[in-house]
RNA sequence: GCGGGAAUAGCUCAGUUGGUAGAGCACAACCUUGCCAAGGUUGGGGUCGCGGGUUCGAGUCCCGUUUCCCGCUCCA
């Protein structure tokens, strides 16, 4: 977490001067054709598709609402953002521990958290006047086409039956459905958090200041999906609740503010496609003290939209479910010999719209010297690219295809590496390139008596000879970012 | 949830006043070439989103439904 705004990872800046052999640079500013573009989220979902990223789910019986599952790159790809989540969140650090909290949880939890309450209320729609109203309150609402009118009277409208807008999915725990009670999806993993708080600081003999991070789907009923992957209903969040004593909690919310900002740079989103939005008194939720998103610049209709949000929750969670549960959930400063809640700096990625925000990020049409059509190149930072290495013969003689494969063997056991001899040399890079593969191998009529390949660059086309020996510390250092 | 639009091959799309489905690209095999897509030959793929209806006959007309897109609404 150490890149600037200033200074954005390597792999996803063109690590030569721009050339004009390469048509578009990898900086959507001056790209002809970036996500800004209307048009380019429809192209990535198509490629998304074509290429194995990500499918529609239940796409043979027609679809299902808002949902998608992720192919064989696509969950490389997403894996390798959760993991330098994770890292960077546990592995790097001692104060923040992991936790994997089941989806299922007790219903009291979700009263507490307010979600069951804030949701119940039944609405009722009017088909002629397109008006929306609390069933519960209908004596006191008015018909916006005649709102003169008394209060309660609606001879013009045409109500809907009252429904239900609960956003929760709800299911039964036990086998006879009536006899079982009533649990729901985790709308959020915050929760899980929350009520482990006491066991993590303990079982861990962790002081306040400390964090738990965790990974895990969530489940929303929302009332518009829509844009891909961007707004689902089964979706996965990036966790960490920061637990700090009340009175520090500004400053750690600055601090994580910024470390989190810092993270998707150094994730290679182009820092002019990242700005923070700072939530006004309106939008602030119920338990918020302050709260700031992440926003990405998605293009086209879009825009700038929410890829993570970093509240002040106070001590609102712990002091709720310590009311509802009935058990103490305060922490007892041995040094300072006092007891006291504390209050929680909240960091909550959205696991499918970073993942989102790196496809629109990398997608960029470039043009090539001497082609009529450009390329299709996805500019992912190589750290978290599905693939890291193709492995190429450039012929299918001499035993080039035999080399290549060996080389595949040595270095899967360290990189994800993808094999190919099909087609054209030129029409392999390009396949890869659409992958966002960052290095092409090629073993050509020189490779066996020198015992060396060319790696070619995705971003610069440059191809560099190196020792078949010395591969692995080649890709190795360049891989690190 | 409301209004509008759309759905035909993996992708992008044709398909006439109803007459048993096509192209380009992609994909696979073989031949050829060999460092930046498009060479040659051959091939696999679609019960036209799904379900009804009208008709001798429906991709085409009608009804319903699902999904997606655009607006509105909603949004922890």
């Amino acid at each position: 977490m150490s890149a600037t705004p200033s200074e954005p990872s390597s792999s996803n800046s063109s690590p030569v001067s721009a050339d004009s052999s390469v048509g578009g640079t990898p900086d959507a500013s001056t790209s002809a054709k970036t996500a800004a573009s209307p048009d380019v989220m429809d192209k990535l979902v198509s490629l998304c598709k074509r290429r194995g990223f990500i499918f529609q789910s239940s796409e043979i019986y027609g679809g299902a609402g808002s949902v998608w599952d992720y192919g064989p790159l696509g969950v490389e790809l997403k894996r390798n953002i959760k993991d330098r989540w994770w890292n960077a969140m546990t592995r790097e650090r001692d104060d923040i521990e992991g936790l994997d909290a089941a989806i299922l949880m007790h219903p009291r939890t979700w009263e507490a958290s307010g979600h069951v309450a804030g949701f119940v209320d039944p609405l009722v729609d009017c088909r002629t006047c397109k008006g929306r109203f609390r069933a519960d309150k209908l004596e006191d609402a008015r018909c916006p086409r005649k709102p003169s009118r008394e209060p309660g009277k609606f001879e013009a409208c045409e109500l809907t039956e009252a429904r239900n807008f609960n956003l929760m999915f709800k299911t039964h725990m036990g086998a006879l459905e009536e006899s079982a009670s009533v649990v729901y999806l985790r709308p959020e993993t915050a929760q899980g958090i929350y009520v482990n708080f006491l066991n993590v600081q303990q079982s861990m003999r962790q002081k306040v200041p400390f964090g738990i991070a965790q990974i895990g789907k969530a489940f929303r009923n929302e009332i518009t999906p829509g844009n891909f992957i961007f707004r689902t209903r089964e979706f996965e969040q990036m966790e960490m609740q920061f637990f700090v004593e009340p009175g520090t909690d500004m400053r750690w919310f600055e601090e994580w503010k910024q470390a989190r900002m810092d993270w998707h740079y150094a994730l290679g989103l182009a820092p002019h496609r990242l700005k923070f939005h700072q939530h006004t008194d309106a939008e602030l939720a119920h338990y918020a003290r302050a709260a700031f998103d992440v926003t990405f610049d998605f293009g086209g209709t879009l825009g700038f939209q929410e890829i993570e949000g970093v509240h002040n929750r106070g001590d609102f969670d712990l002091g709720q479910h310590q009311q509802f549960s009935g058990k103490k959930l305060e922490y007892y400063d041995q040094q300072q010999n006092k007891r006291y809640l504390p209050y929680v700096i909240e960091t909550s990625v959205g696991a499918d719209r970073v993942t989102l925000a790196a496809l629109v990020n990398g997608y960029r049409e470039e043009a090539v010297e001497g082609e009529s059509e450009g390329r299709v190149v996805l500019g992912l930072n190589a750290a978290i690219a599905p693939i890291k290495a193709a492995v190429f013969p450039l012929t299918k003689k001499d035993g080039q295809p035999e080399m290549a494969r060996q080389i595949v063997a040595d270095l899967r056991d360290s990189f994800a590496v993808d094999y190919d001899e099909t087609g054209s040399i030129g029409k392999r890079y390009r396949r890869q390139d659409e992958v966002g593969t960052p290095f092409c191998i090629t073993v050509d009529t020189e490779s066996a008596v020198a015992q060396s390949v060319t790696v070619r660059d995705r971003d610069s086309l440059a191809q560099d000879r190196v020792d078949v020996s010395k591969l692995r510390s080649y890709l190795a250092e360049r891989l690190r970012v």
